[in-house]
DNA sequence: TATAAACTTAGAGTTAACTCTAAGGTCAAG
DNA sequence: CTTGACCTTAGAGTTAACTCTAAGTTTATA
């Protein structure tokens, strides 16, 4: 039985955070002690194992409650519950990296224009680009 | 001169997003009725476009307040000093984009990993590699 | 003149996921 | 018995960039 500081050195989390999981419903201490401290044993511990891996993995808090309740009850649950959270989040990422792509071509593009030099910023190009309100439309340029 | 809802169909923004801007020091009106009424002249509308293309891009609204004050004094500014945010912020989009590419290919072999049918989830090795909590190293697997 | 659309301000609300604070209780060691 | 580390709760603060509300004013139109 792990005291919240314990389990905290343990799985890298805070107690803030362990609390703050506890306040969002992924987890629960087992056991209380008298004065109100909380006990975590190895099945607290997985769980909230399950809850770092699957945020490292970048599903919402969310997310993760609704994957421990398919694991806490996977009887009742099907593989498609599981993918289609998996994909709907796949599905994120991928346009957040769509996003990302853009935006870092068109940096790059600026960055490709511009001297860098120490010289007056009177005509430097980025500052052209941004101000001709079409910087937005990287082309396909020879890399 | 045009009023705060004129600009704001003219350029895309809402009369809200375009009072925002001026209190965080982008924008200002170049005129104000009697009535308090703001009015914009061209030159405003420039500089209204200038933020909304960076803003597109990516950049901070503080990053834009630094670009806003280069703008109108180029000459003591240098290319230098634009190609530094530029690439600071690309850096960011970098480190993101590799964030995200990290997470995308730990979904894909997840859902690689899963039938994703009708069937109960008491076997799915989605739900055993959340888990597993090695889930997270996502290895060179033959794409 | 009356109505509606558009405008004004100050300030609160939104989102996600924490992160921190205050004020106080508990526990092991010396 | 006292010190210090650790624990408790409720609730406020953080961040970014809006987004919205309330209550009231102005302007254009019929
Ligand atoms: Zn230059
Ligand atoms: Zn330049
Ligand atoms: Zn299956
Ligand atoms: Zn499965």
């Amino acid at each position: 039985m792990l005291r919240i500081g314990e389990l905290a050195t343990k799985t890298g989390l805070t107690a803030h955070t362990i609390r703050f999981y506890e306040k969002s419903g992924l987890i629960n201490a087992s056991q209380r002690s008298e004065s109100g401290y909380r006990y975590y044993t190895d099945t607290d511990v997985r769980q909230v194992e399950f809850v770092k891996t699957a945020r490292k993995i970048g599903f919402s808090v969310d997310d993760v409650s609704t994957l421990l309740s398919i694991r806490v009850d996977k009887s009742n649950h099907t593989c498609h519950d599981v993918t289609e959270i998996t994909q709907r989040k796949l599905n994120d990422v991928n346009e957040k990296i769509s996003e990302l792509l853009l935006m870092q071509q068109t940096l790059k593009i600026l960055l490709n224009s511009c001297c860098g030099g120490p010289e007056s910023a009177t005509h430097c190009s980025i500052m052209e680009a941004l101000d001709a309100s079409n910087a937005l439309k990287p082309r396909i340029i020879a890399e």
